[in-house]
DNA sequence: GTGATAATGCGAATCATTTTCATCTAGGCA
DNA sequence: TGCCTAGATGAAAATGATTCGCATTATCAC
């Protein structure tokens, strides 16, 4: 809970210093996506919002969860589907493990990946900036 | 050459196997896919497919592409932009780094990763199917 | 508090992808 | 070889996520 505050915090900090203004629907947001125990998409984060308050829009998610990935706030993540998601930068790193028949979506450790991937980056010249591993394949429930 | 007739004449003979039927349009997919130096997407093979033959519309390029993901001919790449890619499988395992500034995808060899990926799949219970990493950073060009 | 300016909400617009349906065709069989 | 039928195609309409336009509202530096 302290932590899920700090994040909060830390990151309007962070959102007032680049000259952004703080407005009701973006604290929302980014309450929601703190205080969420994974990735959420556009409409996920609206269902929410709405719940706590109701001056909230979807084309202001939308809007939103732009403005925050430019600031370097969340990382957008575009999975097997359809709907992008996002979350919030700095709840530890993590890659995903996407089950092809139930949709499952598993986190795991990417320290491994990382350092694999600052390897596989500099050989091309590469300055690595985010790495993300998506694995997919059967969960423990789907391989019967 | 030999290499790409082999890779076409050999996915064609295993989806003649599943009970596919066998179209001009679909073997125009699979070539476009064959001799492409990367990955595709929709409208591009379209286009291409045009140019070949008039006989192509962008619904069967689509169909088609879902015919060969479900066949696992093909992998379906979701990359940071609002297309999907696709490439064949067995043109060589690699994954992707792509450049934030102009777009440049480049095509690393992905072994150092599967091992990685694979340890942390059975850790969680986990069938691992297919390795995908995604770099994201800035190409050597771009670094100015 | 006031005002300039940025943010919001609503609905309309976009754009990739899917679906519908009437027409056509691959390929097994006589 | 020609026929037949399940399956494939093309064209256009439908869908669904995301973005945009614009009138209205709210932030925050003064």
């Amino acid at each position: 809970m302290g932590v899920v505050e700090d994040l909060a915090a830390s990151s309007e900090r962070r959102l007032r210093q680049s000259g952004v203004r703080m407005t009701a629907q973006r604290r929302l947001v980014l309450d929601i996506l703190a205080s969420a125990g994974s990735h959420l998409d556009a409409s996920d984060i609206y269902e929410r919002g709405r719940r706590q308050d109701a001056r909230l829009s979807l084309s202001t998610v939308y809007r939103t969860l732009n403005l925050f990935k430019e600031q370097g706030l969340v990382r957008e993540l575009h999975l097997e589907e359809e709907r992008r998601h996002y979350e919030l930068h700095g709840k530890g790193d993590h890659s995903h493990l996407v089950c092809l028949r139930c949709g499952r979506v598993i986190e795991v450790d990417s320290a491994p990946f990382i350092a694999a991937a600052a390897a596989a980056g500099e050989a091309a010249g590469f300055e690595i900036a985010s790495a993300h591993v998506e694995l997919t394949g059967y969960c423990a429930d789907c391989r019967q």
